[in-house]
DNA sequence: TATTTTATGTGAATTATGTTCATATAAAAT
DNA sequence: ATTTTATATGAACATAATTCACATAAAATA
């Protein structure tokens, strides 16, 4: 036998209720078994914890002493358990993000912000560098959500649709083919194309559009931040494809020609990949139903 | 069940060794039992403790902060054990001392300085005020050590002689009494006695001489302290009995003058009265040591 | 001081709990 | 794909804790 927190626990009744007798109320144990075990406690730590020469025996300084320690762990271990009962309520719990939508952050960090407010004690994250194996990350719990594009069927993974967008293109106003109704794959030879720094099979613009109609535009140019790449694509150095939630904050702005992709346009779904026993979880409701409101909002620009 | 010690154990374990396989080591259990013992904390704290989706199972949220929850409890529990181990080896423990014999600050602060330095973590006190109910008080365990002239057959409680002490009558050196070779119990009878302000048997003077003699001395004056008494004794205010190691600091001094009581003297013993089992503690044998010695240096001068 | 009351101690039986053994299952490595 | 390594599980076993019934001892009361 060890100490264990029985013992501390007992010790600290045993003082607060002065004696053996009255403390087996605040225990819910017998009398007999206290004294057993303060018995045992009193061989295992090898010093004698109580006062037995007077009737309801009193600490000895030894007793003291673990009661000091009593007071101090006790409350400790009742702060985890309420902590972890937050944690199975789904009051609290993790919430690291991977992204493979690159122009994700624009409209996730509105919706985080809501979140965090409502969930303040979820620990919010956002890896980065995961874009290609963010699925297998989720299923081995490194993280807990994953925006995507494309579902899969995978095992023990769950994809919310959040909500559909067009990619749309996007060049500067003096732009020629500001004229066209619509753009084409083949219009992208002789482009300039800006996109994310990211591998070509993840931008809509390639695997919808350039890879199946086997077109490589005239140049390629890497931006990381949406507003750069606006930026360019307003001073004439190239065209570029993005969302057209993004779009919608520029669409007015004379500098920018907007034009569908292909006549039919590009339509694309968004989506919330999860473990499935995590859709459990009210807060993980909760925030993929913010995302979708806030997906709305956007779109009523 | 609850949260035992032993999980915590398990937890650092675990981490430490990267794995429940490798904890088994550490522990020195089996890993069936290891992974009995998580399953159960896991369904008692109704959180997963362990993200088991990869191979070495990794601690999860919530048994990171078990975790830290173990690191900050077990060194506690480690200190107290080794406290106990103190406690038990007799390098620390109480003592409480009360004093029936009111000279005897005296030898008893010198021996104490000695003592304190030998055995810092020993929590040395001298409880005042319980002249009286000394003994009870040591049976009751409020006090450890009772300085005593009284040995009395106690369960329980043994008298260890320490030194032979005279009652010595001292008087101012104009006093008519310095031309006697010794004081008898009637001398007193037209002097004013200077005493300790304590119940009068508990007085050598008393017990030894008036008492048995049934004399009453003129008047009685109290003084608190020793050196208060002399003074009073030096200006030929009264006269006193004082122990005679107390006297050896004052009897080449002019100003007194020094006798026995009776033709034979007055011989008391001193003793220190403990519980029976209290013997064995190193400490205490070794204050009862350096109290005789004490005694011996005194009665040398 | 005797007697009652209250408080604690103890042994044996009972129950609860933890551990091992043998074996299944599943992830990682080859 | 197959082997190796890591964890899970059920049943048997061992251990430790609790209860029950009663003993003992201190405090309170008469």
């Amino acid at each position: 036998m060890h100490i264990e927190f029985r013992h501390l626990r007992t010790i600290r009744a045993i003082h607060e209720a002065g004696g053996v007798a009255r403390a087996t109320d605040l225990l819910n144990i017998t009398q007999s078994a206290l004294s057993h075990q303060i018995k045992g406690l009193e061989e295992q730590t090898g010093v004698e914890l109580f006062i037995r020469k007077s009737k309801p025996i009193r600490l000895s300084v030894a007793g003291q002493r673990l009661l000091k320690l009593a007071n101090k762990i006790l409350p400790e271990i009742d702060a985890l358990q309420s902590e972890f009962d937050d944690l199975r309520a789904g009051k609290s719990g993790r919430l690291h993000i991977a992204i493979e939508c690159h122009a994700c952050f624009e409209w996730l960090f509105p919706v985080l912000e809501k979140f965090r407010q409502k969930w303040p004690d979820v620990d919010i994250d956002i890896k980065p560098g995961l874009a290609f194996e963010a699925l297998p990350a989720l299923q081995k719990e490194n993280v807990d959500l994953v925006i995507s594009s494309d579902p899969e069927k995978l095992s023990g993974i769950t994809f919310t649709h959040l909500f559909d967008y067009k990619s749309v293109f996007v060049a500067s106003a003096k732009h020629p083919f500001s004229k066209k109704k619509w753009i084409e794959a083949s219009d992208f030879a002789t482009e300039t194309l800006i996109t994310y720094p990211v591998d070509r099979t993840r931008l809509d613009v390639f695997s919808q559009l350039l890879i199946p109609n086997k077109i490589e535009p005239a140049q390629i140019r890497q931006a990381d931040l949406t507003s750069i790449i606006l930026l360019l694509v307003a001073s004439d150095r190239g065209v570029t494809v993005l969302p057209d939630w993004v779009v919608s904050e520029i669409k007015n702005n004379s500098d920018y020609t907007v034009k569908p992709l292909k006549k039919t346009g590009v339509q694309r779904g968004l989506f919330a990949a999860t473990r499935t026993e995590c859709l459990d979880k009210p807060f993980m409701r909760n925030l993929i139903d913010l995302a979708g409101q806030e997906a709305g909002r956007l779109q009523k620009d």
